[in-house]
DNA sequence: AAGTAAAATTTACGCGCGCTAATTTGTAAT
DNA sequence: ATTACAAATTAGCGCGCGTAAATTTTACTT
């Protein structure tokens, strides 16, 4: 039945007995032909399986269909689960996502701008590094392209930002850690390039003051993406030397959190909220590995979901927008609580 | 100095001096040229920005420069480090990636190889789901292009096959529990879709006979890609009814011992090989985490690099060879043994 | 110096589709 | 039946590059 020997437009146009220009406006639109010619198409479409050729669509198209989708790092499962439904958001809106890693490195986030530039993507999901991020490239690429940044803010770049508002979820943590016993420390790395990891600090200072409490900061020395491995040796090194002033933690991120984990495990501190116990450590991120740490971590879950579609949305509401005057636009959404063994 | 106005090879020949049919030799391959043609050239391209538009390249090529990557689920840290691997790998190669997740879902690795096709890619690596994957569909793409398996195998599909020898690690793993205690028994997901936890169990039972022993093997209930939570909740319920016959158990993988590992925290139990420990564990991939299990997992470690390397190495030979009679070839490298505190 | 093979050039066509302008056909309302 | 407007058709150019055949130039040999 299916006889597929369609070569091009023009051969299929002939068999559906629709004129070429006419199929080409189906295949931009199907809703831009008059539906009696529509049926034909798809009938036609059902008996041979035919789609245009990408390549030559593309070359003639003023715009694509491809989105350009950067994450600063997928071996993180956090950018690996917000990747994949920013991923299957785009395909439901019927456009071709290109999932690019920048493999924790700054300079191939910009290469990975380059290369997309090739792709003349209709508009490009963007995951910054941050401050580490070659910020004029990223500007560039923001007047060459509708780019909308996600998770890591960069100011005045892309059409729109989406993210988690780090001081609410971080005021929400601080609250409970504080209703429920001592009042947290705050761990962290030493130079974080992270802008969320900024924030979050900052929005720890103002909840400590707000409860009444002073802030007490620990910075972890370490650079890189081994945040278990900092968090583990830097955190560990802090807990047998006692430096901490209470027995309460707040990791700046779940990955950290775990390396202490794995580190007041092996010093035989008991974690957790009970009478028990010797130490309270919480996270951020509701990272997929923290229900399964010893004990399960009590963390911060950002709203992945609302997040990815939420970008998706306000990057196509820009390329439906004719005029670019459009209003930059930053959305955030809070954090839930998550409470588990751990704090 | 660099003026980015030209638009197309016809311009950038000219202010090259050189011919637009050999300039397009010179993009092709820039050996086929003479030196000092190739030198006017390189000196152009430091003086503009031109680089050949990629849809019109991949129009009239009878094949591109794409490479597909597909892996069943980049969620899961073993696939987001291969499929890391194996793109940068790519890219050394001079070869443009794409990777493509399936997300859990056989039916969306079917989708991955239908859009794969409209790619045109030169080859493509495929680490499939095993029996769950559209058989038919991967027989069909493999006859329509240059196809390598890694990962996981299926019999006489592909130009070749890259993965770990199981029988060789399980058994290393098996006979260094025996060696240090008791022998281990084995827990596993009911109806593992993927060949290598058949590959596991099938070693499992041939070595422990090889070593005298009796094989138990443990079956958890539970369907999907949640092996933590089955990990947790099929294993723990085994631990709380004391259903495993020792004290020693290996599971089939990292992920499903992270999971047991949490459920016997939570039974306080002491996992580890110290004299007042009450259960040993063991796993199988060397996951990312499983360095900051509670106790540090003893797994086996598979040679990412290797795997990746051989596999891309693979393809790229079977693409320079003219002729298609090649003998499929099955490459697995060994596991190493990574003896941490868990068992 | 002539001879030779390799490389570059010229010329020309084709790929598959986007897009436009002018024309014709179809549809729905008066 | 006439009008009016929307939609489809015809015809044709252009996109940027691959590729082939015939010709000319270049580099190297003796």
């Amino acid at each position: 039945m299916r006889q597929p020997k369609i070569r091009n437009m023009e051969e299929f146009a002939n068999i559906s007995g629709i004129s070429r220009p006419t199929v080409s406006k189906y295949f931009n639109n199907p809703e831009s032909v008059r539906a009696s010619t529509r049926e034909k198409i798809e009938a036609a479409l059902k008996r041979y399986d035919y789609q245009p050729n990408v390549f030559a669509m593309n070359q003639n198209r003023r715009t694509t269909k491809n989105i350009g989708v950067v994450v600063p790092n997928l071996a993180d499962p956090f950018f690996s689960e917000i990747g994949r439904r920013v991923e299957l958001a785009c395909i439901d809106a019927g456009y071709s996502p290109i999932l690019l890693s920048s493999h924790g490195s700054p300079e191939m986030e910009r290469d990975n701008l380059t290369s997309l530039r090739a792709l003349k993507p209709a508009g490009v999901l963007l995951a910054p590094f941050g401050r580490m991020s070659d910020v004029e490239a990223v500007q560039t690429f923001d007047a060459d392209f509708p780019l909308v940044l996600f998770d890591a803010n960069m100011s005045s770049i892309g059409q729109a930002f989406v993210g988690t508002d780090n001081a609410q979820s971080v005021d929400l943590m601080v609250e409970y850690l504080c209703r429920s016993g001592e009042a947290p420390c705050f761990f962290e790395m030493m130079a974080p390039t992270n802008p969320n990891a900024n924030k979050r600090r900052q929005a720890y200072i103002e909840s400590m003051e707000r409860h009444g409490h002073v802030p007490r900061i620990y910075q972890a020395d370490g650079e890189g993406w081994n945040f278990e491995e900092i968090g583990k040796v830097e955190g560990g090194r802090l807990l047998a030397a006692k430096s901490f002033e209470t027995k309460t933690i707040l990791c700046s991120n779940d990955r950290l959190a775990i390396g202490m984990l794995s580190a007041a495990y092996d010093l035989g501190l008991r974690v957790g909220h009970g009478a028990e116990c010797d130490l309270r450590i919480a996270g951020h991120d509701d990272h997929p590995f923290s229900k399964f740490t010893c004990p399960p971590l009590t963390t911060i879950a950002q709203d992945y979901e609302a997040i990815a579609n939420r970008a998706v949305r306000e990057l196509f509401s820009t390329l439906e927008a004719e005029d670019r005057t459009k209003d930059r636009l930053e959305t955030t959404f809070d954090g839930r609580l998550i409470m588990r063994e751990s704090a």
